[in-house]
DNA sequence: TGACGTCAAGATCCG
DNA sequence: CGGATCTTGACGTCA
């Protein structure tokens, strides 16, 4: 089994992807772009080879305007080598990725206009698989799209405009149960007209279930499987949690441990890829990696703990003692405990006054070779905070530029300048 | 016509 | 100037 996240990246500057509006369009710009975007993959496949992540989706934004008409640069050519590149670093590491056309492409739109765009923005998916070499168990998502007040006619819209996509389009598409239209029901039957594998939403189908539903999620899955030939790869499905409200069905902001513990014991088959859907993206899948897997050495949860350490003392104290006492267990790393601490942490109020502790102790690294304007300025931080006048984000920033100043790389490796 | 979702860039304002 | 807080973009469907 593999776990995946999509698109975006959180604890490292050097993987925020760029993006670049229409206005200030130029060849150049866009150039600057896209570099500067694969540079960010590249470290993003990095961070995942050494964190045992072997799925991603990649962001559809990797290419900026991708396919609009100002955009004539002939980037696929240009770039042909260095896709290639790291298209070879995804396969020597045995990654899968994907890619996920957003809710504006709309193949079976009855706008003439909008199919002609659905299948450009396919085509350009298609070719960045393409250029990095990825075959075509690496694939691309898509939801069904509109109901235009007759979901069979809709349906059966979305198979004749499949009929006349590009092959390296049909042979990766899958498509997608939602949240408002098509249950997973629809999909299925969507599915057995055009020979296409049925990836399984796990909050669309509990917002958006089918009529007289009988089944439970887990045959659900397994229902979805069979739509999974042996050139498709392993079935993948998506899986989040609701947050907190759930009538919008936005995703939480981590995946909680016990609940998806629990799903993954009641998963049918589970020799499948489950693709996390959740605002902390790569953490959340290295907590669900570490989850299922089977006698993790302690040297992986204590490579998460120097992350969290100190975000979590800020927070908790309590939480901070509790979690170092159980790490003195070398033999039998309890991941579950780990996580349900961590995650206790997160919900615990933090105080100015655990903050002051734990800035005093990152003041530690710096204090014997700052210079002292930094010392004085690092105080009327303090004081600044303590009256209010100062918010903790900006003394965030001036310890992570201290830090970046003097190369401290545990404390620029840290979390806590980029979770709250 | 606005909400929906997404995240970064850009604008603007404050101290 | 740093930092906080909007607004905009790029897109299509649906109420």
């Amino acid at each position: 089994m593999a776990i995946g996240y999509a698109c975006i990246h959180l604890g490292s500057s050097k993987t925020q992807l760029s993006t670049l509006h229409v206005k200030n369009f130029t060849q150049e710009k866009f150039l600057l772009v896209l570099d500067h975007n694969l540079n960010a993959l590249e470290e993003i496949f990095h961070y995942n080879m050494i964190h045992h992540i072997q799925m991603l989706r990649i962001s559809s934004d990797i290419v900026p305007l991708s396919t609009h008409p100002i955009n004539t640069v002939p980037w696929l050519d240009m770039y042909k080598d260095r896709l290639t590149r790291i298209g070879q670093l995804i396969q020597e590491q045995g990654m899968r990725v994907s890619m996920h056309p957003g809710q504006y492409t709309v193949l079976n739109s009855i706008h003439a206009d909008v199919v002609q765009k659905a299948k450009k923005d396919l085509l350009y998916h298609a070719k960045f698989l393409d250029a990095l070499g990825c075959d075509c168990t690496n694939k691309l998502v898509l939801h069904i799209g509109g109901v235009y007040g007759d979901k069979k006619e809709s349906m059966h819209r979305f198979a004749e405009n499949f009929a006349t996509l590009d092959p390296s389009i049909k042979q990766r598409l899958i498509i997608e149960n939602d949240d408002k239209s098509y249950t997973v029901e629809d999909v299925l039957s969507l599915s057995k007209q055009v020979h296409i594998p049925v990836v399984f939403d796990t909050l669309h189908h509990t917002l958006n279930p089918p009529q007289n539903n009988q089944l439970s999620l887990f045959e659900w899955i397994k229902i979805c499987q069979e739509t999974w030939k042996p050139q498709d790869g392993k079935q993948k499905i998506h899986y989040s949690q609701t947050g907190t409200n759930f009538k919008n069905g936005a995703h939480s902001s981590f995946i909680q441990a016990e609940q998806f513990f629990q799903f993954y014991q009641q998963l049918i088959d589970k020799d499948i890829d489950i693709m996390l859907e959740v605002k902390d993206k790569n953490l959340s899948a290295i907590k669900c990696n570490l989850l299922i897997m089977e006698n993790p050495p302690i040297k992986y949860l204590e490579e998460e703990w120097a992350k969290y350490k100190y975000f979590v003392l800020g927070n908790s104290a309590k939480t901070y003692q509790e979690i170092r006492t159980l790490l003195k267990d070398k033999e039998n790393p309890d991941v579950l405990t780990f996580y349900t601490l961590l995650e206790h942490a997160f919900d615990t109020p933090s105080s100015k006054m655990s903050q002051i502790n734990t800035l005093q102790h990152l003041w530690g690294y710096f204090k014997k070779r700052a210079t002292p304007q930094e010392k004085k300025r690092f105080l009327s931080l303090i004081t600044g905070y303590e009256e209010d006048k100062k918010t903790l984000a900006s003394l965030k920033n001036y310890m992570y530029k201290l830090s970046y100043k003097y190369s401290v790389s545990y404390l620029l490796d840290s979390l806590y300048f980029y979770i709250e």
